[in-house]
DNA sequence: TGACAAACGCAACCGAGTTGCGTTATCATT
DNA sequence: AATGATAACGCAACTCGGTTGCGTTTGTCA
């Protein structure tokens, strides 16, 4: 049951095509239980002794991004960070000391929030990006 | 009146040095209506023909966020922004049109949510970053 | 199998942020 | 006011994530 096939069926219908590169990065990030950057990718494709240039892993993250199936996170490092769009919004708690990084679900979403504030700011509110910061079990 | 004399005089009782760059880094986060850049700081003292290094200029921001005077905020561009730590906790939203950032503050705020994260996932949570992102009034 | 566009590699580049080291300015002491 | 200690500064070189232009390869479909 291998979900990337089926996303890459659908980008394939919209013109796109079927390519090895493409795959593998969707897999990764379909695997990984954390996010992960261009860097750590370009390092999984080395680790595979399949090396790719730089430019192609950052034009095919900016790819997936563009067609919705991934998201774009960051953690206070300037590094962009990517995982599959979950179908249940998530947020993240990540160990400052460690990196360690997990998902996590509120009690209580942010609906409301993000209601309220559009009404009082006058901003049409796309997303938001919520991360924890704190230390692990194993690091305090 | 000007609140970073306060500051810099708790400072210099703790054996730091009241400098020119100190005092304008926190005259400008202070008067900002919005975080700040490294780059922007430094645009602002060439702007007044007061060209500083920049890498006085990381320093700084460095050791007055060490000191707990100013916080460090990231709004998805790879650049850290700061601003004076705030006496009352708020989060920002960004226009993705403008860069328009405005203060916004929580009807009902995340302590309950930390608490029961801390105790799901074990972790001792210590901060946390929310940004809104979205289209401003006047972008829309 | 041929042709077209998407995808790729490469090299050069950009810009935020860092590091080592020698110099300058602040501040307390005399 | 002169002295000395050290915090702060400037400079140059560097790191690294990310981008751009352009020529080449590869996937797809007719
Ligand atoms: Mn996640
Ligand atoms: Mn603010
Ligand atoms: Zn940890
Ligand atoms: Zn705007």
């Amino acid at each position: 049951m291998h979900e990337s096939s089926h996303i890459l069926k659908g980008l394939k219908d919209q013109g796109h095509k079927f390519t090895k590169v493409r795959k593998l990065v969707l897999d990764l990030l379909i695997k990984s239980p954390k996010p992960l950057s261009s860097p750590d990718i370009q390092k999984a494709f080395l680790a595979r002794k399949m090396p790719v240039n730089k430019t192609t892993i950052y034009r095919e993250l900016a790819f997936l991004k563009g067609q919705g199936v991934i998201r774009e996170l960051q953690f206070g490092d300037n590094t962009m960070r990517y995982e599959v769009t979950p179908d249940n919004h998530h947020h993240h708690i990540v160990c400052i000391n460690c990196d360690k990084i997990e998902d996590v679900i509120l009690e209580k979403d942010l609906d409301m929030e993000e209601k309220a504030i559009a009404q009082i700011k006058n901003f049409k509110i796309l997303n938001h990006s919520l991360e924890f910061y704190g230390i692990c079990e194993r690091c305090q």
